[in-house]
DNA sequence: AAAACCAAGTTTGCATGCAACCTTGGTTTT
DNA sequence: AAAACCAAGGTTGCATGCAAACTTGGTTTT
């Protein structure tokens, strides 16, 4: 991180996925650069930036405002990812993969099975896991070879974000989402898609991804309806 | 268009889709600020902005560099388009138009089948036709109530003008694209997709748009294959 | 001769000042 | 009383100045 620019786009993002800025908030200026001990210009740059990633709505000579997002907006950032991650194994599988690619999806899926080899559920493997759904997921932009895919998908990928800040971790609904048998089952997903793609089963490969995808996103939708169901509920009852 | 900004970012986008800055130029700050009458201050914003947009490269305290557009990137970028419309056609098929989203599709039509009415095609239905187009695509956006598509594509969309600029609009190449014949198919391929779509066959209208999409990605390539070869026949010959 | 070094000039990064615009509360007008 | 108006305060938009980083050509060192 070499400009402070960069490091002010960086902070205010965190700020607006935890939900420190909620829906609709209106950034200052001045108020956010003394907060950060800059300028107004690095926050100023910062928030066409983050205006152009679609997490706020710039108003011309009025400033930026907090982008409110919806459980629809999520639901589709993950058909618009579902989507586009089956083409990139559609490609994958059609133009076949080098060695490196072949090495890197070998390695990501013998590292899961060492996560799973052991019962365990603990947080240093829910944190293992994300790390290498993650590396998952960008290896396959990667062995795309499709330069748009990434950058698409680096904006894509904030929205779900926003509401896991919302979602209590410790909370019954979170934990449903994040279990060992999910995830497990997302790492079986892995598995099948990597052997289509390196069978060059390119169709099958698509359909696959398209359905992992398509998984999570229903996994999200009940849990958040679920949340949303009992804090109606705890409304009515106050 | 309501600050200065703004238009200075549409401008040097212009000029780089264009071709005015070929790949590689470096942008200048004090040089671009002084031929366009303004500050700094403005074409710092703008630079900033159109390094999201994938137009520049950013290397901190070095500046920004026009992005090379390779063929391929082109061809990447309409794999992506006829992906992501082939999403929005399926969902548009699967939830149903309300009746202002079937006014628009029937009319934009209709309006198709005006053209290609008479047997003419010069300059003025290549226009009426280059402007119903992308009339059918941004339709296509704002049915599919997506709200992630819209701003992608918009980006996407820029790549296959850079390559414009480097047809020659007079030249053999470009007009097999952009004849008569091939607009034609276009547009009924444009029928079929609605007529999919308002059965309610989402697998279908997906294959259609995407096979619509790729057709066109067919020839963008046939004909820029054919300008490069030719270009390579004079540079032996001289 | 090649590589490392250095200093002057250039370019970007950030801070600050002023002008333009927008928001607001209160006042006047109808 | 409602609507239009107006002025003061506040916020953003743009210009400019200075400091930090990079680039360069030439010089010294090995």
């Amino acid at each position: 991180m070499v400009t402070v620019t960069e490091q002010v786009i960086s902070e205010i993002r965190e700020r607006i996925l935890d939900g420190k800025y909620g829906p609709g908030a209106h950034l200052h200026e001045a108020t956010l650069a003394s907060d950060l001990g800059v300028s107004r210009t690095p926050i100023r740059d910062a928030l066409r930036v983050l205006a152009n990633e679609d997490l706020l709505v710039y108003y011309p000579n009025r400033g930026y405002i907090v982008r409110s997002v919806e459980l629809s907006d999520v639901l589709d950032a993950y058909d618009v990812r579902g989507t586009l991650e089956g083409l990139a194994c559609r490609v994958i599988a059609e133009r076949g993969m080098d060695d490196a690619g072949k090495a890197a999806f070998l390695e990501i899926i013998e590292q899961g099975e060492e996560i799973f080899r052991s019962p365990e559920w603990g947080p240093a493997q829910q944190a293992a896991w994300r790390a290498l759904n993650s590396q998952f997921h960008y290896a396959l932009l990667e062995a795309s070879h499709n330069r748009h895919l990434d950058p698409i998908m680096r904006q894509i990928r904030f929205f779900p974000r926003i509401f896991d800040s919302r979602l209590n971790p410790d909370s019954d609904f979170f934990q449903k989402v994040h279990t060992r048998e999910q995830r497990l089952r997302s790492h079986h997903d892995h598995v099948h898609i990597v052997e289509a793609m390196m069978r060059g089963e390119g169709a099958r490969a698509e359909a696959l991804m398209r359905e992992h995808v398509y998984a999570n996103r229903e996994l999200l939708r009940g849990a958040f309806e679920a949340v949303s169901n009992q804090t109606e509920e705890e409304d009515q009852a106050a």
